[in-house]
DNA sequence: TTCCTTTGCGCAATCGATTGTGCAGCTTAT
DNA sequence: ATAAGCTGCACAATCGATTGCGCAAAGGAA
C-alpha cells in the first residue's frame, strides 16, 4: 500500500540508495554502475511497481519539471487552441503542462502566477493577462523564465499575433466586398467589440482606420465601438448603430467570436436579407461561423506558431523584452476544410 | 536572488523554523504562538517576499495540493467547457488544477496518469479515456482517489451525461419536425457519427432506435453510421447516404460538433434549400451552429453538473463503481442567449 | 512554599530523491 | 614489487517544509 521508494529497492537489491537513484533516473553511466547491477535494480523496481516521487526530486533540484501557462479562459476557441498546442509542445519535451484560467481578473492572475512559482515550475507562458507588469515582477523575483503570448509584456519577451496585419487584411476584404450604399449614414463601415485598454484591439482599430483612410473613407469615432467582449454588450452596441443609421452599416468589422455571437443574436431581430446585404469580417475563426447564410471573412490566429516562437525564445535564454509578431491567416468564406486544423473531435 | 525560506525568517526573527512554519501556514493557534510573535514573523516574511515551497510541503505531507484531470483534447467545445468548470471548482477549494490532453491515445493516457500520480496529485478526474481499466488500476495502486467523467469506469465511480435521455429528446424533436417524404428511401431518419466502441455513442444509438421504433419507424443498420468523429469521415458518410438515397434523409441525428462540421462541408455541395427542407439535430452545442440558415435542435451537456457531481463523489470518499447520470439540456433553434452559459470572451 | 497547569516555543526526525566526495579492490605499467 | 589509475559503488549532506514531543517559565491553587 505505501509506495515503494528507492530505499526499499536499495534494501531489496543490496545496493545503496544513491546507486538505485542513478539507475532509475538514467544517470548510471556517469556513475559507472555495472550493467548487472543496473539490470537487477531495474527488475526489482519493475516488480514492485516503483514510481518516482517527483516532489522529492523537485525539492532537491529546485525545479519541478512542470511548465505553467495562464489564459483568460479555457472555453474559447482561440485560447483552447493555444492550450492544445502548448500541451503538445510541453509534453513532447517530457515536461508536464499546467494551464490555469484567470477569467481576466488581475488578482487571480497574480495569485495563479504565485502558485505556479511556489510549485517551482520551470517557466511560465502568460497569455492574455490584463495586468502584465506585476506578473513579470513576480516571475523575475523568483527567477522564473517567462514569456508573454498574444500580448506584449513590458519587462519580458513576448510573441504576439500581428494584429495590425490581420486587421489590415480583414478590413481590406470588407471594403472590397461591401456594397456602395447611397445612404451616407450607412455607407461607412463599423468596427465593433474589444476593449480600448487592450493592446490587440488598439492595433486592430489602428489598421481599420488606416485602411479606410487609404481608400478615402473617413472614419468617425462613432464608427468604432470597442464595447467589450460580452455578447450582450455587442448586441446592444449593434442595436444602437442600427437605430442611429436606420439600418446596418455597409461593412462590419467584428472584433472577436463572442462579439460575433452578440451580433448574430441581434441579427435574429432583422430580416434575413439585411445581414446578407452587407459585408462582415470577424477577427478570430470558428468553423460554424463559416457556414452562416451570408459570407464572412475571418482571421485565424496561428496558435502553433505563437507557442513555437515563445518556446524558441525561452530555450534561447532570452530575457530582454523583445517582441516577435506572427502573421495570422485570412480565411475566405466557406473554406472550413481546406484551412481547418486537424481536429480529432 | 536565492529564495527566502523559513530558515532565513527564523534567523531574522529569532524564532525557530517550526514556529515560523506554523505562523506562515496558519496553524499557529494550535501551537499557541503569541500574537506578537506571529506579527513579527509575518512582517519579516512580507518584507522579504517569502513564498512557500510547495514541493517541500508536498513531500512531507505526501500530497501536492494539485488535482489532475485528463481530457482527449482542449480544442473542443465540450471538453474545454469541462476544463473551465473543473478549473473553477478546483481553484475555489484552494487547490491547483492540472489538465492534460491525451489525444485519445491509450498509451498517452497511461503515461499522463502516471505522471500525475508521481506529482502526488490529491485526486484525478478522467474524462474521455479510451481505455479506462488500466487507468483505474494505476490510480488504485497509488491510492489516488479518482472519478470518471463522461464515460463509465469499471472499478471506480463515474458521472456521465444521460446520453440515452439526451438522444431520446433529440430524436423526438427530429421526428416531430421532419417532413413526411413520399420517397421511401429518404423518409427514414439517419444517425451519423461517433464510434461504436464508445459508450456514449452506444447509448445514443439505442435511444435513437427506440424512439423511432416507438413511432413505428423501422430503422435499418444502413440508417446508422457511426463513422467516427473526424469531419472528413462524416462528410464522406453523408455523401454516401445522399447518393444511395437520391437526396438527404428527412431527419438527421448528428452525433457531435466535429461531425456536424463535416456535414456542413458536404452541404456546401448541395442547394441551400436541401438542408433547409429536412430536420437536423446535433448532440452537443455550439452557439454559431444555432444561427445557421436552417433550424437545428441541439443537446448541451451540463458540464457544471458533471464536475459538481464528480467532486461530490470524491469528497464523499466513495470508491465503489457507482454511476451517476446527469441530464443534458435540449436547446431549441436560435436561442443562443437564453441558454448560453456566461462567456467572458 | 510546593505542586500542578498552562503558555510559548524549540528540537530533531522525517518526507524521497540527488549529488559531491571518498575509498576499497583490481589492473596495468614500469 | 610498487605506484598509478580505473572500476564500482557507498556515505552523508542537502533541498524546505511539517509535526510529535518535550521542556522551561509563568501563573494559579492549596
Amino acid at each position: 500500500m505505501t509506495k515503494t521508494t528507492i530505499y526499499d529497492i536499495a534494501r531489496l537489491s543490496g545496493a545503496s540508495p544513491s546507486t538505485v537513484s542513478a539507475v532509475l533516473n538514467g544517470t548510471w553511466r556517469k556513475r559507472r554502475i555495472r550493467d548487472a547491477t543496473v539490470a537487477t535494480i531495474q527488475k526489482i523496481a519493475a516488480e514492485h511497481g516503483y514510481t518516482l516521487n517527483r516532489q522529492a526530486r523537485g525539492l532537491r533540484q529546485a525545479r519541478s519539471g512542470m511548465v505553467g501557462m495562464i489564459i483568460p479562459l479555457h472555453d474559447n476557441r482561440f485560447f483552447s487552441s493555444l492550450s492544445q498546442t502548448f500541451d503538445t509542445f510541453v509534453r513532447a519535451r517530457g515536461l508536464c503542462p499546467v494551464i490555469a484560467s484567470t477569467l481576466r481578473d488581475p488578482d487571480e492572475e497574480r495569485r495563479i502566477v504565485s502558485t505556479l512559482i511556489s510549485y517551482a515550475v520551470d517557466s511560465i507562458f502568460i497569455a492574455g493577462a490584463t495586468d502584465a507588469g506585476p506578473l513579470s515582477d513576480l516571475c523575475a523575483a523568483a527567477g522564473v523564465p517567462h514569456v508573454f503570448v498574444d500580448l506584449p509584456g513590458r519587462n519580458a519577451p513576448s510573441v504576439v499575433s500581428d494584429n495590425y496585419r490581420g486587421a489590415e487584411m480583414l478590413t481590406g476584404q470588407i471594403l472590397a466586398h461591401m456594397p456602395r450604399l447611397s445612404d451616407l449614414r450607412r455607407a461607412r463601415p463599423c468596427f465593433i467589440g474589444g476593449s480600448e485598454r487592450d493592446y490587440a484591439t488598439q492595433r486592430r482599430m489602428e489598421a481599420f482606420r488606416a485602411v479606410c483612410a487609404a481608400r478615402g473613407i473617413e472614419i468617425s469615432d462613432d464608427d468604432v465601438q470597442p464595447c467589450g467582449y460580452a455578447p450582450a454588450a455587442a448586441r446592444a452596441a449593434l442595436r444602437d448603430i442600427y437605430q442611429r443609421r436606420g439600418g446596418l452599416p455597409a461593412g462590419l468589422f467584428v472584433n472577436s467570436l463572442t462579439v460575433f455571437e452578440g451580433v448574430l443574436a441581434q441579427f435574429t431581430e432583422l430580416k434575413a436579407e439585411e445581414p446578407a446585404a452587407i459585408q462582415i469580417g470577424c477577427y478570430d475563426y470558428d468553423p460554424f461561423a463559416a457556414f452562416l447564410h451570408f459570407p464572412v471573412y475571418m482571421v485565424r490566429q496561428n496558435s502553433d506558431a505563437l507557442i513555437a516562437r515563445a518556446y524558441d525564445i525561452l530555450e534561447s535564454g532570452e530575457t530582454a523584452p523583445v517582441m516577435i509578431e506572427v502573421e495570422p491567416d485570412l480565411i475566405e468564406p466557406r473554406t472550413v476544410f481546406q484551412n481547418a486544423p486537424m481536429n480529432l473531435g
